[in-house]
DNA sequence: GCTACTCGGGG
DNA sequence: GTGTACGAGTAGC
């Protein structure tokens, strides 16, 4: 019999003390298939001490774990070297055996190294085969009868590899949210607190329904099942897991909350934790470091959407609300969260389904962002090029995925992986980066300033630091220490490798295959027309750039099993080297001046305001470049900026123009120059954008401040709306509990007095506005809604000095604006006379001091006390120290 | 300017 | 499950 199917998941379990692997996946008809190993064993490498290899072999022929040792010749992966060297080959019986059998080896005297003694066993297994996470086998076998899994179709393999298509099989997707009442007031904890929702959704439709929700209060309707308990409730759960079997299970911070919530409370009211493919391996959480939990569902993967959202968007806040706002421009329902036990308890039909229909659309909007958003696309084909599963693509990082193509790569040359390192040899191996370094790119310094006059011509390395692996054959196996008869090269710096002739490096033919596979997959996507297709060619092209990126980082990374401080130094001086002499070639040979660059990057200025003829120059610039760079360095010219604003290194912001078949399309490019921060409200993005947009548009910098100066005005008459004053901050923990003065605490404190039911309580975020007063600062915080209410007056110099300041300052002293010129001195209404310092004097303000310790402040803490405790003034220059009273 | 610590999301 | 494992933002020197 002859089976192909995509590999979704795959395990193994011990079957009369023998290993069998699993493999969860998919069919070409969409069915659910298990495929069954027997026969297969975890083996690993050990290298003795010079002529000790039978001192080895005796130790471990007396261990009853061990299956079989032979002597092999294995290549060693660290330097190069011309001959393979004798390895003492392990096989077990057992995979639970080789981490025990590793750590006694490693005390042994006549051990040298073990290699490849910490791979997953089903790693192992799929390595050997050529088969990957997402990816495509084709199998031999014949069917076989288990109740041990759930799939459809079940079958012995005797015989399988690899097979390449580029189809995906439809997955199907199901989302949990749970509702939960807490005793403690606190985050509701499994152990004391039930669960009375469990909404759930399904992509494609369950039975012709987007979702259920179960509840145990409240009518039952055609997509409402009314349980008797928490028992029943969790029985149908399962009972409806079983029945859709999801591929994907997803939820909204489903891995730290209700996933790991769902499994305590099914261990509690012994319900059966066997949501997987699998009756016997139950799902189970684990939590990896504090505040980072793993779910895993034998068969299935979970895909947290509130992870894949933090990992791919920037934005300021990740809650559903926001999330699903922006993504999806959907309304998450508005329940607080102090509503929930209200509306539970009510005895009211219709409030318990306002909560139903609340957790109904939790559940929907989090499985919507995965499918609607396509979060899984880029993951699929990660998985597809590295070979980890796709579980492991989402959860783990880029060593993972690194070290597993190194693994089948090393492997097929008959190189061993060395193992990770353990802590001790990690420290030893931060302590080394510590002392001997790892420098980065080279920034050149730039021309701080406004430029409008000619145009900026930005010119980029195609993919360097790949393209320096393989043009210097940088890789652990071709890096030589000591001396040699072979042919090598020296990079800039003066490392050594032999030549590509001598032997290739086994990182620069991944990465040359990598970057190949990407041209090839991105003029695929220039004939591709069908959207779906076009979509997962994106995919896979970026994932092939996130891929090919990894190598540098990793050679760099203490814990990688190829941490090669060496490697990582050979690269970046490789780069710094090639950008500084582009910058030559740029002076020498042009004339025109580099105004800045960083690490691959170089930005020239040329005396040209055309576009068009700037066009033609950047690229006559760029081609002379290219004549002068070998082996597979390239600059790519894509961009002219119209003008240009730097502030410092690693902060500017450009009117970027670049050219799409034949026609120019512009946009403000930003980098470094945070406009949305938690701790600034709305008005501060908002006046940055618009100063930037003028001061890079209109190049008018004299506009920009009066627009600047105009904010400031319109604060100060009390013309801003005042949802643009807010600013948000969490309560981290119980208000009796902060020490010092907290703003947002003292609101928190105020609420409660007014009306302690709806106060924010811990986790919650407080937004407040900075209004009028004589008191401290931190006293004067007070709810929007009730300012508004109230018609009180927010203080704008808190305002100007604390939010709009800092920031806007650091652009204007960049174009050669004094402070006082920001501030409007000697014109209008100055902000100075505006605080009108007691008693009115023209006193010029000059920070802040301390009445006890005379430390100084650029503002004022929000406390109103110094660190050392003393109260806080305001300081003029003549040293005088006035009593603080800002904004009377 | 740097490094150390915190906190996110969820009810 | 042969698995030790985040990252931005802010406060604190």
């Amino acid at each position: 019999m002859n089976v192909r199917m995509q590999i979704l998941d795959t395990d193994y379990v011990i079957i009369e003390d023998r290993p069998v692997v699993r493999i969860f996946g998919k069919d070409e008809d969409n069915r659910t298939v298990c495929g069954f190993v027997k026969g297969y064993f975890p083996y690993f490498y050990i290298l003795a001490k010079d002529g000790k290899t039978s001192d080895v072999e005796n130790f471990v022929s007396a261990k009853p774990a061990v299956m079989k040792q032979e002597r092999v010749m294995k290549r060693f992966p660290r330097g190069f070297s011309a001959v393979p060297i004798e390895m003492l080959k392990v096989t077990l019986r057992n995979p639970q055996k080789v981490s025990e059998l590793r750590e006694l080896l490693k005390t042994h005297p006549a051990v040298g190294e073990i290699f490849e003694a910490d791979i997953l066993f089903k790693y192992r297994f799929m390595a050997d085969h050529m088969v990957s996470g997402m990816g495509w086998l084709e199998a031999d076998g014949s069917d076989v009868n288990t109740h041990t899994v759930k799939t459809n179709r079940t079958f012995n393999i005797t015989k399988l590899g690899p097979f390449e298509s580029p189809k995906n099989a439809q997955m199907k997707y199901l989302s949990v949210d749970i509702e939960t009442l807490s005793k403690s007031g606190a985050l509701p904890n499994p152990q004391e607190d039930e669960i009375i929702i469990v909404s759930v959704a399904f992509h494609p439709e369950h039975h012709n329904q987007r979702s259920v929700v179960l509840t145990t209060r409240g009518a039952e309707t055609g997509s409402v099942i009314r349980c008797l308990d928490e028992t029943q409730m969790l029985e149908k759960l399962r009972g409806i897991i079983d029945d859709y079997d999801p591929d994907i299970v997803t939820g909204f911070n489903i891995n730290n909350f209700d996933m790991p919530f769902i499994l305590k409370r099914m261990e509690i009211l012994r319900v059966p934790r066997t949501i997987g493919r699998c009756n016997e391996k139950t799902a189970y959480t684990k939590e990896i470091m504090k505040n980072r939990v793993r779910s895993t569902i034998p068969g299935r993967v979970v895909a947290d959407s509130y992870q894949l959202i933090k990992k791919n968007f920037s934005f300021k806040r990740y809650g559903l609300t926001d999330v699903s706002r922006i993504l999806l421009k959907q309304e998450k329902h508005d329940v607080a969260h102090s509503e929930i036990s209200k509306l539970w308890n009510s005895g009211d039909r219709e409030k318990i389904l306002r909560l139903i229909e609340y957790a109904r659309k939790d559940a929907e909007l989090a499985l919507d962002l995965v499918t609607e958003k396509k979060l899984l696309d880029k993951y699929l084909e990660l998985s597809k090029l590295s070979g980890v599963l796709l579980q492991d693509s989402l959860d783990g990082g880029e060593a993972g995925r690194v070290e597993n193509i190194l693994l089948r790569e090393f492997n097929k040359r008959n190189y061993v992986v060395p193992c990770k390192p353990d802590t001790g040899e990690i420290r030893k191996k931060e302590k080394e980066k510590e002392d001997r370094g790892l420098k980065g790119g080279f920034v050149l310094t730039p021309k701080v300033g406004l430029h409008t006059d000619g145009l900026v011509v930005v010119l980029d390395f195609r993919s360097m630091y790949p393209s320096i692996f393989r043009s210097y054959n940088i890789c652990p196996t071709t890096i030589v220490t000591g001396n040699t008869d072979a042919d090598t090269t020296k990079t800039p710096a003066g490392y050594t490798f032999v030549t590509k002739t001598v032997q290739e490096g086994i990182i620069p033919n991944i990465l040359g295959n990598l970057l190949e596979e990407r041209v090839k997959t991105k003029r695929a996507m220039r004939q591709e027309t069908d959207e779906e297709k076009l979509r997962v060619l994106d995919a896979k092209q970026l994932a092939l750039k996130l891929l090919s990126n990894s190598f540098y980082g990793y050679t760099g990374y203490t814990k990688a099993k190829l941490y090669i401080l060496d490697i990582a130094n050979a690269i970046t001086s490789c780069g710094r080297y090639l950008i500084q002499s582009v910058n030559q070639t740029v002076e020498q040979k042009f004339g025109y001046q580099p105004i800045y660059g960083d690490t691959d990057s170089i930005m020239i200025k040329i005396p040209e305001t055309d576009l068009d003829k700037g066009w033609e120059l950047g690229a006559k610039i760029a081609e002379k470049i290219n004549g002068e760079l070998s082996g597979v360095m390239q600059m790519e010219f894509e961009k002219i900026f119209k003008s240009f604003l730097i502030l410092t290194k690693k902060r500017y912001a450009a009117w970027k123009f670049v050219k799409e078949n034949g026609h120019w399309k512009d946009r403000i490019e930003m980098k470094g120059i945070e406009t949305v921060r938690r701790d600034w409200c709305e008005l501060v993005s908002d006046t940055m954008n618009r100063t930037i947009d003028i001061i890079l548009k209109k190049g008018d910098t004299k506009e920009a401040l009066n627009y600047f100066n105009g904010i400031m005005k319109e604060l100060i008459e009390n013309k801003i709306p005042i949802e643009k004053l807010v600013i948000t901050k969490n309560v981290s923990k119980s208000p009796t509990s902060y020490v010092g003065l907290q703003p947002h605490i003292e609101l928190v404190k105020k609420l409660q007095k007014r009306n302690s039911q709806d106060a924010p309580g811990v986790g919650d975020r407080v937004g407040y506005v900075i209004i009028k007063g004589n008191q401290l600062l931190s006293k004067r915080t007070e709810d929007p809604e009730y300012v508004k209410e109230k018609r009180l007056e927010i203080d704008p110099v808190y305002y100007v000095e604390n939010q709009l300041l800092p920031p806007i300052e650091r652009i204007f002293i960049a174009l050669g604006f004094t402070k006082s010129e920001l501030l409007g001195k000697g014109r209008q209404a100055s902000l100075l006379e505006m605080m009108r310092v007691k008693p009115a004097q023209s006193n010029v303000f000059d920070g802040f001091v301390c009445a006890s310790c005379s430390n100084v402040y650029a503002s004022a803490p929000l406390t109103g006390l110094c660190q050392c405790g003393g109260r806080i003034q305001i300081k003029t220059p003549t040293g005088a120290a006035e009593k603080i009273s800002i904004g009377n």
